[in-house]
RNA sequence: GGCGGGGUAGCCAAGUGGUAAGGCAGCGGUCUGCAAAACCGCUAUUCGUGGGUUCGAUUCCCGCCCCCGCCUCCA
């Protein structure tokens, strides 16, 4: 079955066809965080639907290209380095390292490149790419010495977004004051330097300042990706006027189609509403592992729904996800003890088909249908549970059915960590079996119990006592 | 006002012009010293609502109601 993804730009589902003439490059740009503070869950959701997205690229053999961007420097970084009272790189490195160690909680690939916008290289593509669009006429150096984007010259300004420009309401939220504009709509391509932003200013032929937003991404993406890229991601609040604005400068200067397919995730929701700190259901990924939970449990119950469907967070389905993964692991198990077994069983089952495995990637195929997927690894669960319970799984079939779940971690990426056994925990475990050979049950059943408490689960099996850690990674 | 997404069981959530996947929770059972896990069975005559097309619609068309988001630097 062929991938398929849902454009933005033309609202449909297209098959996926990549430019790279061999057919199996894909390069992949994704809008990364502003880091002027710990990146919040709802922004991992956007990150964790591109990890799946290039997982699913890579196990249908493309070789990802990906470049995230790291934003170090705008309105919200300038002004917290000055209320911190120190340099702006000294203010953005923490959050930038808290940044990456919550990648790696979460088990997102890293990107090949993470280009940061204050890096001079970069700063100087900018410059030139501004000096190409003045030289076109697609920009202007307006009286307040900022440069601007002119949207009138770009016919194809609001495509993406599928905005009528002059049907254009003001949410009010956009500062009004720039009348050096030559309309509402042009967006800054180098703000000049004003006093409130201190020391931090480059140098450019316009004067001292610093780069607008969306130019970074246009100069990072292109100077790293080329001219023209396979898939640009992002949050949906990212479509306008973001991505418009780098469509509209990149093919400004390159006069290419600059992006094939344009991926949007939908917002994440705490508690039906729109995350905000005035509201209080603020959370970052540090505040959910303050509650007990482990990346992974947070990485399934981000996963776990469609990415263009608002996904509606709650301590509920933190739970569901913690009992869903203990189904995983404990099915996992059970299929790693079989395989490991003598091959004993006279009349093996015939009616599980490791084939039937294949309903997940199709599934994903289609724009990244988790729920179906999910699905179908739940229908494979139960099969081969029964099977195993009816002793008509062969320790072959166990195997093969241990290295298709390899292919499906490739993508999610939901394994549990092997937990060391505290050496407390061992000694409680040993003492347990004594009881029980000796059926003394009162106290094998306390021991059970003081287990529990410490966080370790018991199970008594026809193989003899098994225990697992009740949650965690 | 413009542009999107969505309303499917107590909750989360797939899906198709032919009669409703899966997960969680609940109930009954098998297994167990008791549990747990696992498995089996039950749990939506029905898919926001009113019409229309059709042999047949949750799925297509039209109207209406409700929720969420974007509308110029929020993933």
């Amino acid at each position: 079955m062929a991938l398929r993804f849902f454009n933005t730009y033309t609202r449909q589902v297209e098959e996926f066809a990549p430019l790279d003439a061999a057919g199996r490059t894909v390069k992949m740009y994704t809008c990364g965080p502003t880091v002027y503070d710990h990146a919040h869950i709802g922004n991992f959701r956007a990150y964790l639907f591109e990890d799946l997205l290039q997982r699913h690229l890579e196990l249908r053999n493309y070789t990802v290209q990906r470049v995230m961007n790291l934003t170090d420097v705008d309105d919200k970084t300038i002004r917290g380095c000055q209320t911190a009272g120190m340099p702006l790189a000294d203010f953005t490195a923490p959050f930038k390292r808290a940044f990456f160690a919550d990648l790696e909680t979460l088990r997102i690939k890293r990107a090949d490149y993470f280009p940061e916008a204050t890096d001079q290289r970069h700063i100087d593509v900018m410059i030139d790419m501004i000096g190409t669009l003045i030289a076109r006429n697609l920009a202007y150096q307006a009286d307040d010495k900022s440069v601007y984007f002119r949207i009138k010259a770009f016919p194809d300004y609001g495509k993406l977004a599928h905005f009528n420009l002059d049907e254009l309401q003001s949410t009010g939220r956009n500062r009004n004051d720039e009348y050096e504009k030559e309309s509402v709509g042009d967006f800054a391509l180098w703000k000049a330097w004003d006093e409130v932003d201190g020391d931090v200013r480059w140098e450019s032929p316009w004067g001292s300042g610093r780069p607008g937003w969306h130019i970074e991404c246009s100069a990072m993406a292109t100077e790293i990706l080329g001219p023209r890229l396979d898939i640009h991601c992002g949050g949906i609040d990212n479509i306008f006027p973001h991505h418009e604005a780098e469509i509209a400068q990149t093919e400004g200067v390159t006069g290419k189609q600059f992006v094939r397919y344009w991926l949007h995730c939908a917002h994440l929701l705490v508690d039906s509403q729109k995350m905000s700190k005035s509201l209080g259901n603020f959370h970052t990924l540090r505040d959910v592992l303050a509650k007990g939970y482990s990346g992974r449990e947070t990485r399934y119950a981000l996963l776990r729904v469609h990415y263009r469907a608002q996904l509606n967070f709650t301590w509920e389905g933190m739970e569901e996800a913690r009992v869903a993964l203990a189904r995983i692991d404990s099915w996992l198990e059970r299929l790693r003890v079989r395989a490991a077994e003598e091959e004993n069983i006279e009349h093996p089952t015939s009616n599980i088909q490791p084939r039937r495995g294949e309903a997940f990637f199709d599934a994903l195929d289609d724009d990244l249908n988790i729920s179906a997927a999910l699905g179908a690894l739940f229908d494979i669960i139960r099969e081969t549970n029964r099977a195993l319970d009816e002793g008509t799984l062969s320790s072959t079939a166990a195997g093969a059915w241990l290295d298709w779940w390899k292919r499906v971690d490739s993508v999610l990426a939901l394994t549990a960590a092997a937990a060391e056994l505290p050496a407390e925990i061992a000694e409680l475990t040993a003492a347990r079996v004594r009881a029980r050979l000796a059926q003394d049950w009162r106290k094998s059943d306390d021991m059970r119990d003081q287990l529990a408490a410490l966080g370790w689960e018991v199970r008594d099996t026809k193989d003899g006592q098994k225990i697992t850690r009740r949650s965690g990674a």
